[in-house]
DNA sequence: GCGTCGGGAGACAACGTTGTCGTGGAAGAG
DNA sequence: CTCTTCCACGACAACGTTGTCTCCCGACGC
């Protein structure tokens, strides 16, 4: 690497100038009250050192406690879901001039709190949550000194708080409908930990849809604390090798969906079980048989929470928003097996 | 919401504590100095006033220049590829304390420049770029200014830095090696712009491949400047529509293979055409006919470019390093359709 | 010629924090 | 009992920037 030369401060572009530090500044900050002489002359200082503005330290003078960045805590930036999510909010952010501080949560509540004690330290003007904690009251001291908090996917427990969810237990409600009204009886629930809101939302929602039907749920048919693929995959086997296998499967997340796919694959049980899933995922339609899913809308999801923050930026002091969104199921081939 | 509480600062902490600014200072950063009492009593303040540490005015004070934050900007981090190495990034950096300013680019070059203008703005100690654009001489300065800069995935060019990158042309060129061993002679190209350097590589290893097997080129099977699935499956189908279509395909991106699925199976052409994809997908092995794709190993890809960007940080200063991964051909059905 | 006005530019302090140095008092040595 | 030593704690300045106030000088009116 070649050498490396300091930063150059409003100090070092003045001198250079031969002006004071301050008429630097209003150069830099477009002010008005600087003949076109000076300015050209620090315009020319500005170039020739390859000065650059130091945010931080123009943040900390305005004193308005504003960094133009906001914090999106969301399971898994990798997984699709999570990742188009965040996508939606980087497109707002960015529109209204707000960086993104981006992390993964990986339901660990412990990381949580982890990265939202950094991103307030780092003094980010909004925060959102897709929260791995079942409490969030530990907020409410970062709300009170002003900071907007918007939950996303889960609604908040513990704290008054705007929140952009869907409506998870509706969603798992027309999967199993559907499943009920072709007939299945036997309809296995594969989801992950009931701790998990959505989870266990999506887990309501299926008990109800039987209970409504006047269907009994048979518990061995549950099987709930599933986080990958892989265990999505051993447990939808064990449940075939069970003496009374189900006819009909309702999986309640991407990668839980996929877990499944792979054991009827493997089982080559693919069409003789019917199948839905609560997310849907670009390449279901193509699938042989497509996949039944519950789609939900993450670019709406995005938007309305994106919307709600810049709000609260604004400086909208009304009650906590609540904002439900409604899934669609989205009916393919998976769940047209015969019972 | 309630009354919004102001943040507390050293200063008030301080002054319910009875000590001085700097003693609070010694409690916060857990340094000696302090007696027991003292330290309890301040302790008992930061709560009572629900004090968080500053972190920008803590850094800039310290002078070291460090935020403990890097810059990584992607693609599109709602892509799997750019999702999937975001998060990889992202889980190196958090074991070094490091948070995550996240960005997608959208092969823009004018955005590319505006959001590292904003990361520069903000004194990350490190840039992670998949870059936009095709020159990255504009970075220089930063670079002297002691920014480390490393580039993923593509190389950089007007530039001396660090990179890790894919061998794209040989990923390319084992992908049509095979249709060719396979007796395939009209074996079609869908790509991105020649202007992103990937999307280049992969057409030349195309170029290269059909050389060596002495097939002349024809023209008008390579379709270049496909950016979205829909753009994708149109090409493909406009290629079955002349008069002499493809017998195989090779497309050269993730979103594009997708956009020529739909496209076959559209026609019912999914076991009568030959495909391979650069960049797989988690469901490609689910599909009817499972898909031949070159794998990329992002997420190897994402920790040596953390590992070199962490020495960076840690103030390695020899020569840029240059690595180079190769991907890997992974078989499956769609490539053996007969010819 | 004198007073006034206005615009360009600089001096100074401050944002919240920490490094450096200084001070006061208790403990220990002789 | 005095001198030294050490420790707990505080005063002050500074990081890079900007808001406020002041100053100077040329232009203008009478």
């Amino acid at each position: 690497m070649q050498q490396i030369r300091p930063r150059a401060t409003m100090r070092d572009v003045a001198a250079l100038a031969g002006v004071s530090l301050k008429t630097v500044s209003r150069v830099v900050n477009d002010e008005a009250g600087v003949g076109d002489a000076v300015r050209a002359r620090v315009r020319a200082a500005v170039v020739q050192l390859d000065y650059r503005h130091h945010q931080a330290a123009s943040d900390l003078r305005r004193g308005t406690g504003r960094t133009r960045a906001v914090g999106v805590l969301v399971q898994d930036v990798a997984n699709d879901f999570s990742s188009r999510l965040l996508r939606s909010l980087e497109d707002a952010a960015r529109e209204h001039g707000l960086a993104v501080l981006a992390g993964s949560l990986d339901e660990d509540p412990d990381r949580e709190r982890a990265l939202v004690a950094d991103m307030v330290a780092r003094r980010v003007d909004g925060l959102v949550i897709m929260a791995a904690t079942s409490m969030q009251d530990y907020l409410q001291p970062e709300q009170r000194a002003g900071l907007p908090i918007v939950f996303v996917d889960r609604e908040p427990a513990g704290i008054a708080a705007d929140s952009v969810t869907v409506d998870n237990r509706g969603g798992a409600r027309a999967a199993v409908d559907h499943l009920l009204e072709r007939g299945h009886r036997r309809i296995a629930f594969l989801g992950d930990l009931p701790s998990i809101v959505t989870a266990n939302e999506r887990h309501l929602g299926y008990l109800e849809s039987l209970q409504a039907a006047g269907v009994p749920a048979d518990p061995s048919l549950a099987v709930l604390g599933l986080h990958d693929e892989d265990q999505a995959q051993r447990a939808l086997e064990s449940l075939f090798a069970s003496r009374t296998p189900p006819t009909a499967v309702f999986t309640a997340r991407n990668v839980i969906t996929v877990g499944a796919l792979r054991a009827l694959r493997a089982r080559g049980a693919s069409w003789r079980t019917a199948l839905v899933g609560f997310d849907d995922l670009p390449l279901f339609e193509l699938l042989d048989p497509s996949v039944t899913a519950v789609r939900q809308d993450v670019a709406a999801l995005g938007r309305a929470t994106a919307q709600i923050l810049v709000d609260r930026l604004a400086g909208d002091a009304s009650p906590p928003r609540r904002v439900v969104l409604h899934p669609e199921l989205v009916f393919r081939a998976s769940s047209n097996a015969p019972v």
